[in-house]
DNA sequence: TCATTTATGCAATAGTGTTGCAAATATAAT
DNA sequence: ATTATATTTGCAACACTATTGCATAAATGA
């Protein structure tokens, strides 16, 4: 099944170092799941992952994201009602998930925009000991504005 | 089955209040499912509702949630690893849910605490207009801190 | 090329959430 | 209090989401 695809062979090595640097092995199934992930911008649901697939074992896709979560190759967003969503990491997160963005849900078109903010705030809470924060968002994005 | 509870008749008069401003019908399921909820400080999960209702019908308590949830009653919190919980919201949101206020997860004990925060930070995201956020907190509670 | 480790694909199963419908209950009006 | 109406409940069935065990296949390192 996975022959079917075109690679675009300049993205398949980054990607392939992607794997190598975070200790995950190299098989075709991987490089087709990033290379559907790097081609979107927004977060993307694990139903279009299945579409853009086709033909393909659900479970080894949900093997497969387990694996990328826990190595830090990508990153889940839920937002309210139901709504779960992966996304590429940044260079950022290697070991551990340390994501501090900000995740925006436009209520136009729906879509989840992963956004690295550079001043991240901070926020001083008695009683509690904050080491990492992230943010939800809500509002319009560029396109649904103009 | 519902019998079986022992209520608070204090607590059961503000929760029929809360029920009735929200035009909610009083139902001895709703006071119960509130009562539980009432009685946590920080945000269960369905399964513990389930568990503390021993006696029940699942499918009533899921319509029960989207019922309190629509009517801005309850608000569901979402974090990493598949984590649903819910909390009571406070009397602000009304209609909508306009909660600016911070989910903390402890690392220790697990707990999330639903926490409102007097100076909520503003983000300005270029290219982005943003309605209301959310903070989602991770770190150590107090009691896990002591 | 071979040995070892890890990944894949299939079957079965568990968990989570929804829909339709008849009976039961809450509310509002009499 | 009683009735009429609208809503809720509980049951059955179902759809979707995710996991486990195991045999086969493939990837890595020697």
């Amino acid at each position: 099944m996975l022959q079917k695809r075109n690679f675009f062979c300049n993205f398949v090595a980054e990607m392939i170092e992607i794997l190598k640097s975070r200790n995950i092995r190299i098989t075709d199934f991987r490089l087709v799941v990033l290379d559907i992930l790097a081609r979107h911008k927004t977060a993307i649901s694990m139903e279009q992952i299945e579409e853009e697939l086709g033909d393909f074992d659900r479970i080894t896709l949900y093997r497969t994201i387990k694996t990328f979560i826990e190595k830090g190759v990508v990153h889940e967003i839920l937002m309210p009602g139901n709504v779960k969503k992966l996304a590429l990491c940044d260079d950022g997160c290697q070991d551990e998930h340390h994501h501090e963005h900000l995740h925006f849900q436009c209520n136009s078109c729906n879509e989840i925009y992963c956004v690295d903010i550079p001043r991240f705030p901070k926020v001083n809470l008695p009683g509690f000991k904050i080491d990492r924060m992230e943010i939800q968002a809500f509002g319009t994005c560029q396109q649904c504005l103009s």
